[in-house]
RNA sequence: GCCGCUCUAGCUCAAUGGCAGAGCAACUGUUUUGUAAACAGUAGGUUAUCAGUUCAACUCUGGUGAGCGGCUCCA
């Protein structure tokens, strides 16, 4: 099979399992119906793996309704009705719809009508929907145990929280019983990688009831993780300009209501209040503060990139029901840098930082499963930015270059820029393969102005500086569920809290040996523990291995007696036996070439 | 914030209206071990919390809190 052939044959079966799941949704609206006359039907799309739909039902569903519905859709696959397709005016379609009370189909209806689109519908058995298909041809075509219904929720109309909450029925779909199976078993694996399950385990961190939810504590081995990411990236950004700064966590709320950031997210700032009488809020972002730097002197054109950075708390009221474990906090600890340039600097900044991003999720082994978008405003809604038309135009046509240029194929997203401007988003996927938006770059114009910022240009004139957003690593909590879940916790050396762990066969005999050989280990930088424990050999071996730390180094009489280590590394049952200044030289070299993968880009 | 589900020992989970339990972890003792779980014992609980129904509530009902799955939002 030739190339070509190969890949129209793989779109092929991508396109054939869109339409199972499309019809799955027909079918599982077909059941809904037997079981609900009076359902009213609003979307029901193909999505990732899957299918949903959202129904208006007279009642609460409940998780044993699903069982029912399967069983009713099994029956309707059985019966093998055809797809039929019918094209129909706008007219007509209303009133079948309208007969038929399906108000939401109507609505819909109406929006084709506006939008001049031909109205078709697809019958099958006795259920009839407004849908531009394609479909199967018949519901039989469904393979048989491929499909199965996974869940309840509440989804608005429309997507609009001001709308009504349907309910929506998910369910899994696949082209076959085997693909479905293999599907229900990566979810079950990646069920252990979960960041909340691994923190726990491997004592990264935790919350407490007292302090509250959406505040994360971290401990002694999270803490090592957070300093060691902080260390490597801003040694990396120093390179590239950057220079540390540090700013309070409280301003007054003037700040934000000059940059935009009160008005647009004022319910969710952390009001601050004291009896003699101040009252200030917790800083939402750092890019504010950092203005206030650059605006502490006067600037050259000559000064220019001033390039600031800092790793800080910041504070988002988010709605209760948006925490979760560390991907959606309360207090977040970001990674913010910001740029201030000329326009004629901003393409080079933006490649800059971009070159830092590419560079460090590569060394991490997560590059390749990432996608880009261009994040830009929702054109039909320009009151909820801030600036000027033309600049975000600017910008915006500067990001898609920029993305031509380094081949980042980004994917434009209407409506996903920031308040001050467009900005590249890389998205990235958690175990269970939800999407999260970790580093970004960001132009921005209207915050230097809003803020008069200025630098004297080559003839004298005060001209305003473009700032560039950019975080590589997003916020920490963020990085840190994408890396534990993509380590499944064994991380590599480097970020490793604990390096080496010296476990003595017997603690009487040889405990004194491996507390020196711990001992020099620590000495030398590395991150060593000793076992003591008086537990058999079997089971410290284990506790390491569940510790995912990288060597265990067993030490016995044989050892004790030729100054020597029996090195087991993680997750193998290799063992080589290696003086202690050999291991301590080979340890420091890896810690130091995985340091070096980053640093030396 | 909205829809739904869940909450029992540090962790994972039993007990379906009638005496609150197990395994792991912790602690104590014995064992001193050659590469993923030694043995025995001890302790650990206002069953998230507050109210209600009942002769009797972990169990049923309601409020509150927290967690989970979605929706919405994400500077």
């Amino acid at each position: 099979m030739n190339k070509e052939k190969a890949s129209s044959s793989a779109e092929a079966a991508a396109d054939k399992v869109e339409l199972i799941r499309h019809s799955a949704a027909h079918v599982l609206a077909g059941a809904v119906l037997e079981m609900f006359p009076e359902a009213k039907f609003g979307t029901g799309p193909a999505v990732e793996n899957g299918f949903y739909y959202d129904i208006d039902l007279p009642r609460t569903l409940i998780p044993e309704d699903l069982e029912i519905l399967e069983e009713k859709m099994k029956a309707i696959i059985k019966a093998n009705h055809p797809f039929e397709r019918a094209e129909i005016s706008a007219a007509e379609a209303r009133e079948d719809f309208t007969r038929l009370g399906q108000s939401y189909k109507v609505e819909l209806i109406a929006d084709l009508e506006k939008k001049g689109e031909q109205i078709s519908i697809y019958k099958s058995g006795h259920f009839v929907d407004l849908c531009s298909g394609p479909h199967l041809a018949s519901t039989g075509e469904i393979p048989h145990g491929a499909f199965k219904l996974t869940k309840i929720s509440g989804a608005y109309w429309k997507a609009d929280e001001k709308n009504k909450q349907l309910q929506r029925i998910y369910g899994v779909a696949f082209a076959s019983k085997d693909s479905l199976k293999e599907y229900l078993h990566m979810l079950e694996e990646a069920e252990k990688r979960d960041h909340r399950k691994l923190g726990k385990e491997l004592d990264l961190f935790c919350f407490s009831d007292l302090v509250g939810p959406g505040l994360p504590l971290y401990t002694p081995k999270g803490t090592i993780i957070k300093d060691e990411l902080q260390k490597h990236i801003e040694g990396v950004c120093k390179k590239y300009g950057f220079q540390k700064v540090s700013t309070p966590s409280l301003a007054k709320e003037e700040l934000f209501e000059i940059s935009g950031h009160a008005k647009k997210f004022g319910d969710e700032l952390f009001h601050v209040t004291s009896e003699k009488k101040h009252s200030l809020v917790l800083k939402p972002v750092q890019c504010p503060h950092q203005t206030q730097i650059y605006a502490s002197r006067t600037r050259s054109y000559k000064d220019l990139p001033i390039r600031y950075m800092e790793s800080d708390k910041q504070y988002r009221a988010e709605k209760t029901g948006e925490v979760s474990g560390l991907s959606r906090v309360y207090a977040i600890t970001v990674e913010d840098g910001h740029s201030f340039c000329r326009v004629d600097q901003v393409k080079d900044e933006i490649k800059n930082m971009i070159n830092i991003i590419r560079d460090f999720y590569t060394a991490l082994g997560l590059w390749e499963n990432h996608w880009v978008s261009l994040s830009v405003r929702d054109y039909a809604h320009p009151e909820k930015y801030i600036g000027e038309t033309e600049d975000w135009d600017k910008c915006e046509t500067m990001l898609q270059e920029i993305s031509d240029e380094m081949n980042l194929k980004a994917k434009k997203c209407e409506g996903e820029a920031a308040l001050y401007g467009p900005k590249l988003d890389f998205m990235f996927k958690d175990a269970a393969g939800r999407e999260i938006q970790i580093p970004t770059v960001q132009i921005d114009f209207a915050t230097p102005k809003r803020f008069g910022l200025e630098y004297i240009n080559e003839s004298g004139e005060k001209v305003p500086p473009v700032m560039v957003h950019r975080a590589i690593l997003g916020s920490y909590e963020r990085f840190l569920t994408l890396i534990i879940e993509h380590f499944a916790g064994a991380f590599p050396i480097w970020l490793s809290p604990v390096q080496a762990i010296v476990i003595p066969i017997s603690e009487e005999k040889f405990g004194v040996y491996a507390e020196e050989v711990k001992n020099e280990l620590i000495a030398a930088g590395v991150r060593a523990e000793v076992d003591i424990s008086a537990e058999s050999l079997g089971k410290k071996i284990r506790n390491a291995e569940k510790q995912k730390i990288p060597y265990m180094l067993v030490v016995g009489e044989k050892e004790m007696e030729s100054q020597t280590v029996a090195v087991r590394p993680r997750g193998t049952k290799d063992q080589v036996v290696t003086s202690v200044d050999e291991f301590m030289e080979k340890i420091m070299i890896e810690i130091k070439e995985k340091k070096g993968l980053i640093e030396n880009m």
